[in-house]
DNA sequence: GGAATGGTCAACCACTTGGTTGAGAAAACT
DNA sequence: AGTTTTCTCAACCAAGTGGTTGACCATTCC
């Protein structure tokens, strides 16, 4: 499947100023500098992860004049929204028929008790 | 925020095979030989990853008797979502709002287009 | 053409990661 | 008490990651 890609996006994402990066973007594009600024490291370190972030399919760059503007591609987190549903619901639903199965022994139950202690 | 355990998260899924371990256990718990089992590493290698998922908090293990057996913990998952949620939906407002402004431009210069050739 | 602006490339370094093997712990089975 | 089953801990190793500095490229401004 789409294994690879699924992978490089998570591990983009798991790096705090990536993952900043990625939050300011939302609101619009940004240029290198301009990005770098709120963070404690040089500009070519944020150039590194930016270069992360573009292999991951999560940005991509344009040239305009000296500056290097950076735009946020939002389809690449359905890939991940998609992979994650799929097993969060299959896992509750499992919960939900352990749920039941718990209920319907309770019940089971119930008549044998003769003051439940709720 | 709860920064730190969203970086464990996306860490801990960015590997194919952590990966692959959390999609067999949405469909049920399962011991560690179990698991390991598909993959072509040793046990312990299977122990550690499983030590990384344990550690991001997306799955939790019990004893019993000398089985370990492993459980996928579904909210975790939520912490992704809303965090993907988030940024994807403002991304796509800011998209959508772009879309508007051009619409509008278009709008404005039809009327202008008389003898435009410029 | 030369300087200024904005960014990348390359080499290096400390630390982490995913894998290995070997030893050993914990519970159950004779 | 000894063996088997299931799993973890420890030490080690090659490769990867995030950071640094220094050199350099591309574009605009004077």
């Amino acid at each position: 499947m789409d294994d690879d890609r699924l992978s490089e996006v998570f591990a983009a994402l798991a790096d705090p100023i990536r993952r900043d990066m990625v939050a300011r973007l939302a609101d619009g594009d940004a240029g290198v500098s301009e990005l770098a600024a709120p963070y404690d490291v040089s500009l070519q370190a944020v150039s590194k992860h930016l270069k992360v972030l573009e292999e991951a399919g999560l940005v991509t760059r344009r040239r305009e004049a000296q500056r290097r503007p950076v735009h946020l591609e939002a389809e690449v987190f359905d890939l991940m929204t998609k992979w994650i549903e799929r097993y969060r619901q299959r896992a509750e639903e499992r919960f939900q028929r352990l749920d039941a199965v718990l209920e319907r022994m309770q019940q089971a139950q119930r008549p044998t008790r003769k003051e439940d202690a709720s």
